[in-house]
DNA sequence: GAAGAGTAGATTTTT
DNA sequence: TCTACTCTTC
């Protein structure tokens, strides 16, 4: 291999982070420090000291981060990797109990629910326990069985004990049915562990050196479950965070984790990357500004070797599609002026729901783009039937994922006779599958002959592709072969008898859909293109991440959550106003809140390298109606003197311009 | 008993 | 704008 030549390409603060290998190292890397970097180039430094691949373990927050850090280390190792343990927390919980999980009582083919199946499953326990589920704030109650599940509330004690009987059945259910929620990927690893130290032996013999990344958004049960891995023998851990960009506390993840590693550690190596290389002067003065403002923080001064910089630009638009169009067009612009290619350019947004209006400039001024977030791929309907319907063949019990597909399309299998399989399975405590199989033999029973043909054609379906599939190769063909035999096609076309558009646009996802399912079964590195293998990848992946090339050549739109770790010379942040950052829901829950807007805001600040550009509406459509909108109160935290404001609101397209674009419209 | 039509209700961030 | 649930019709 090439001679790794780390004293070239670091500081001195970020070469004794590579260095120091043994022992526990926390290791405070502020915005744009090279915080990547340093933890590629400290894998590779180990690689090169003789470490095998097999004994590293890096954990990332998401699959995205994980899979360009593996790239990074690639491309500087030119080895294949395919022993190095890279991935999120998530799906190190996964791979564990893909090899153990029959130890605590479930099978192997378990599936994961992801929020949509988890809020169907808790409306079916609210039911069951007779509680209406329309007077239930369903967001609230899964937060609570959140809560309750890693154990940082008990029922009494801050938790509404009404509701205990309902997370009992859920937890039943999921048990019943062999599901996993996200909780569970990470709670059940730890019980695990805790009841058989033998496999924590093996999993902490193996993985001799952990790394975490993004450390200030682990929450405690992550903690925990990379203490267990470490808190013996030689403690080869190193954490990587930056408490000013901690997003995720929404998500149980708590910065105060670097004050319990520092306790748990003693002894540590503390080391801080406070040079930043990414940005301007001007822009890291303006994120300084904004993030003094916070109370909370360890103390940390980010400078730059780079001085001076443009002045941030901050306009008022009239309206999200004025905003929109003043976006495209100084991208266009600015393309042409600075020679910039499109990827040069990040957009963020507070919310998913922003993504519209500008995907719908982009489109009329024909700006290709790439937006990450947003109601992912796999989310839409069409796609979720289709899986649904891969998850039953791996995993019959999966109640959630039948009652999905039991009458979808349309096989004459209607509420009643759902009703009466239901009851049978109550009786039982079976899954719903079981049930079906006693009825569909069963001499006496209620049905009618018609229902119980019916079940068994659907069975039969079932068990055919179950047969064909399982453990066998050639994926994408069979998943070609199901969406013909049910007729989806006919299905799309029949519900949208009157918008052939919508059926030929979602027949067009599904087409991605195994499009996607043959690139990633013939990816030379996928050892084990089998279903399994693929459901447990897809239920881990809520982003549409193209793979690698897609993004290039494209400007990026995603949420400010999504755009941590990245940054782009050019950066746009839409919608500034009180209400969409800091957001109106997180006002309602106090100080500690708008401290986390703030840090958001921080985030999206310090993803711009040379230009800055910031859009704050005068008024925003919300729902069905136009708001009034004032200004971020964090905009007035930036020191003015950076700042250019035009004066009054960006003119919006006069009449010959939207009369062009009409015209422009029709023909495209 | 099932299919189709119509109407609420909903939009913070993600594994 | 879209989806999930309810009510009406066949």
């Amino acid at each position: 291999m090439a001679r790794l030549n780390i004293e070239a390409a670091l500081n001195d603060p970020q070469l004794q982070a590579v260095r120091t290998i043994e022992g526990p190292v926390l290791i405070i890397a502020g915005a744009g420090s090279g915080k990547t970097r340093v933890i590629t180039y400290r894998i590779a430094y180990m690689l090169d000291r003789g470490i095998p691949q097999s004994a590293i373990l890096a954990l990332t927050f998401t699959n995205k981060a994980a899979r360009e850090m593996e790239d990074r280390v690639k491309e500087l190792t030119g080895k294949k990797l395919q022993n190095l343990t890279m991935s999120t927390f998530h799906a190190f919980g996964v791979k564990i109990l893909r090899d153990e999980i029959e130890a605590l009582g479930y099978r192997k083919n378990f599936s994961i629910y992801d929020e949509t199946d988890r809020n169907q499953l808790i409306k079916d326990s609210l039911r069951e326990c007779h509680l209406s589920v329309e007077g239930t704030d369903l967001y609230a109650l899964g937060q609570l069985f959140s809560h309750i599940k890693l154990g940082s509330v008990r029922w009494g004690d801050g938790a509404d004990a009404a509701y205990q009987p309902v997370y009992e059945e859920y937890q039943q259910s999921l048990k019943v049915f062999n599901a996993l929620d996200f909780d569970d990927l990470l709670v059940l690893p730890i019980l695990l562990f805790e009841q058989y130290p033998a496999v924590l032996e093996q999993y902490r013999h193996r993985y001799r050196y952990l790394m975490v990344d993004e450390f200030q958004d682990t929450s405690i049960t992550q903690y925990r479950l990379m203490r267990l891995l470490t808190d013996q023998g030689e403690k080869n851990v190193c954490v990587v965070g930056d408490d000013d960009q901690s997003i995720y506390s929404w998500r149980g993840a708590s910065y105060e984790n670097i004050l319990r590693f520092e306790q748990d550690f003693p002894g540590l190596t503390e080391i801080k990357l406070e040079q930043n290389y990414r940005s301007t002067t001007t822009i890291l003065e303006a994120a300084n500004g904004v993030i003094s403002n916070n109370t909370n923080r360890k103390t940390k001064t980010l400078w730059s070797g780079n001085t001076g910089g443009k002045p941030i630009e901050l306009y008022h638009p009239q309206n999200e599609s004025d905003e929109a169009d003043f976006i495209a067009a100084q991208i266009r612009t600015l393309l042409m002026q600075e020679r910039l290619k499109y990827d040069d350019f990040g957009v963020l947004i507070r919310t998913n729901a922003m993504t519209r209006s500008i995907e719908e400039a982009f489109l009329a001024e024909n700006i290709p783009h790439r937006v990450s977030g947003g109601t992912s791929f796999f989310q839409r309907k069409e796609i979720k039937d289709i899986l649904s319907y891969l998850r039953v063949i791996a995993n019959a019990d999966d109640d959630v994922n039948l009652l999905r597909i039991i009458n979808t399309p349309r096989r004459g299998i209607g509420k009643t006779t759902i009703m009466a399989i239901a009851e049978l399975a109550r009786k039982n405590h079976s899954s719903l599958w079981d049930a079906m199989g006693r009825l569909r033999y069963a001499p006496d029973t209620l049905f009618q002959e018609q229902g119980k043909a019916e079940i068994d054609e659907f069975m039969g379906l079932i068990e055919g592709y179950k047969e064909d599939i399982l453990g066998k190769r050639g994926l994408s063909q069979k998943v070609r072969s199901l969406v013909d035999t049910i007729d989806y096609w006919g299905y799309l076309i029949t519900e949208y008898n009157k918008a052939e558009k919508i059926a030929r646009w979602k027949f067009r996802n599904i087409e991605y859909l195994m499009q996607s399912i043959a690139n990633w079964e013939h990816d030379p590195d996928n050892l084990d293109p089998t279903l399994y293998p693929y459901l447990n990848r897809i239920s881990l992946i809520t982003r549409d991440d193209g793979e690698d090339e897609a993004g290039k050549g494209k400007v990026n739109l995603m949420t400010i959550h999504a755009s941590k770790g990245l940054e782009f010379p050019v950066v746009f942040i839409a919608g500034a106003e009180e209400g969409v950052i800091p957001h109106t829901r997180s006002l309602e829950d106090g100080d500690r809140s708008l401290e986390e807007e703030r840090r958001l805001f921080y985030v999206a600040i310090t993803r711009a390298r040379d230009k800055l550009f910031i859009t704050s509406c005068l008024t925003r459509r919300h729902l069905s109606s136009t708001v009034e909108c004032t200004p971020s109160p964090f905009l007035a935290e930036i020191p003015s003197h950076l700042v250019e404001e035009p004066e009054g609101p960006v003119e919006s397209d006069t009449e010959a311009e939207q009369f062009f674009a009409l015209i422009k419209s029709k023909f495209t």
